[in-house]
DNA sequence: CTGAAAGCGCTAACAC
DNA sequence: GTGTTAGCGCTTTCAG
């Protein structure tokens, strides 16, 4: 497999293997003739450095392990794109995990990362306040947390978003627009961030006087259940003028239901959702949404990641929290209200 | 960084290094107490194998690389994911690269895998004509080569898809609707997979007795230009009344020209898509496409690599041609033709 | 059943 | 400028 080492280039060379090293990694202390000779040996030869021998030797592996919640979700996509755009930059690699989500594989991969000792990792976790931090910690690794900030306040890299602002912005513009019964379509396990969806969502309500109704809480456990769960709400009496889809991955269960139904948007229901997918645009009507910053964050992330690695002296930010913008479009329609507003 | 290695374990129990690579390794030749004595304290120390170490002693890595073109292309991202998961149940992991698209990059990130010494690399190339091949094959490492198949016969692990015959399909499909002028819209750069469609699209008007009108091909490089394309198509007298979309991730800017200028599908075009994303069937229209099995490529390579990496003795498949299925959806319309179908 | 020792490819400390 | 040597953590002969 390997076809060429160090070793064998000083064999050819006539030189040590320390010579070649040194030529090799363009340090000085080798005369220009040595050099020139070696790095043509090592073209000829085709030599590719054992990245694995290097790292033994106590540096860094230029490894950089992330964790994201599932690889075909297009918000960790993204993550994952702004992660490897910043990593290439830095000529560092990638190794990827996925957690599915489960608590389990989230430990097993981080596991996996620290056996190839990664010189950082970064993770989305579903749960803050996972023993995984306290193991990160522990390992004395650089990490940075992304997207779900942890509970206790550790002092770790950080780079989230407010769901609960964001959350409350979005349900006030679907108030804004005179609505008044509004659901929420939340995931039925509240893992922080959509737990504090929910709470924006509440504080939303309380603030413009509207009494929230439990029975326009949907929650539910997958993406099937999102459907069949829509088809529900729409069968009701009193159905709500409005929905906000607090998770982006039921989005397109709930359109199809709502198409199934031959529910119109946004005329027979407005609706509004968390997350900007690719189609939330293309749809018509076209998805009024709240846009996260995902790409930034995977290259926020890992340009913090790095910061830390090289750990150039320089006091470090913490913590960044993204903005996400509101993009109005056409899935909310503005209504009457019969009461004050 | 490194807490605690073998060596020390050893000190701490009493054995020898061997005795407790054995141990942990779960190999025969140890004591039922000596082992019962080393797992105990490796745990109490939380003993973590180094992976790089272990692939050091000159055998497998563990590692695989995986190249697709682009990671927030929605194709690759289901290639990654269904890679991922296979990876995941063999225990290997995932060191992704993306080459953009560039032959410089693609060649670059091989590069790199192969630095990691990867036990297996899988490869999604823009170019099969590719001297990657050529250095893979030299390198002799385990290698597949997804989606493009290498023009020259090379004796590799291949999973690809018919790009011609599904082109040839999709367009039947307009024709037997009764579409005569069909346009199709393709990538500047026709690489062997556009360039099959583009085949495809050509055999399946001969096949009917249509005249080719060269007016009908449009290329374009980006995404941004499909959306000026598109445009410029809807500006001509002579408009073609079903468009043949040959690369998905222009699908959305195309939708989205269509929407600007207020043209409705089917009614007044008729749309095929080549690929099958999340959206195209919530759109409304629901979008009819030609759906490609990339979770199952990204599974069956990473299986196949796999395979190999084991060697099993057994002969091995070497080459997986993946059927895709045509979603007749509504985006296309049948309409009358004058004159002979 | 267990230990000592070699060595994977590389870099770094130290001589010359 | 250059060579020698040690050693990263591990597995694997080879002895006992």
């Amino acid at each position: 497999m390997q076809k060429i080492t160090i070793k064998e280039i000083a064999k050819l060379t006539n030189t040590s293997v320390n010579t070649v090293s040194r030529a090799l990694n363009y340090k000085d202390g080798v005369s220009k003739d040595t050099r020139e000779l070696i790095e043509k040996v090592a073209l000829k030869e085709g030599y590719r450095p054992n990245l694995l021998a290097r790292s033994m030797r106590g540096l860094h592996t230029n490894l950089i392990g992330i964790l994201v919640g599932e690889i075909s979700n297009s918000f960790y996509t993204r993550i994952l794109d702004g992660a490897n755009e910043i990593a290439n930059q830095e000529a560092m690699s990638l190794l990827i995990g996925s957690s599915d989500e489960h608590k389990e594989k989230e430990l097993k991969q981080i596991d996996t990362f620290l056996s190839y000792r990664c010189s950082g990792i970064a993770v989305c976790l579903i749960d803050p306040a996972s023993e995984i931090i306290a193991t990160l910690k522990e390992e004395d690794v650089n990490f940075v947390v992304l997207d779900v900030s942890p509970s206790k306040n550790i002092d770790c890299g950080l780079i989230c978003i407010d769901n609960e602002r964001d959350s409350f912005l979005s349900v006030e513009e679907l108030i804004k627009n005179g609505h008044r019964r509004i659901a929420i379509l939340i995931p039925e396990l509240l893992w922080k961030n959509e737990c504090n969806r929910y709470m924006g969502y509440k504080r939303a309500l309380f603030s413009y006087g509207i009494e929230e109704d439990p029975e326009l809480v949907i929650t539910c456990h997958s993406k099937d259940d999102a459907y069949r769960a829509t088809i529900q709400l729409l069968g009701k009496k009193n159905r709500p003028t409005a929905l906000y889809i607090a998770k982006q991955s039921f989005g397109l269960s709930v359109i199809s239901a709502l198409m199934a139904k031959d529910v119109r948007i946004p005329e027979n229901i407005s609706i509004l959702m968390y997350g900007d997918p690719d189609w939330a645009s293309i749809l018509h009507p076209r998805i009024t949404c709240m846009r996260r910053q995902a790409r930034e964050m995977g290259r926020l992330g890992i340009k913090m990641l790095i910061d830390r690695i090289k750990g150039d002296g320089l006091e470090q930010k913490r913590k960044i929290v993204l903005d996400s913008k509101l993009m109005i479009r056409e899935s909310v329609q503005r209504i009457k209200q019969a009461g004050a507003c």
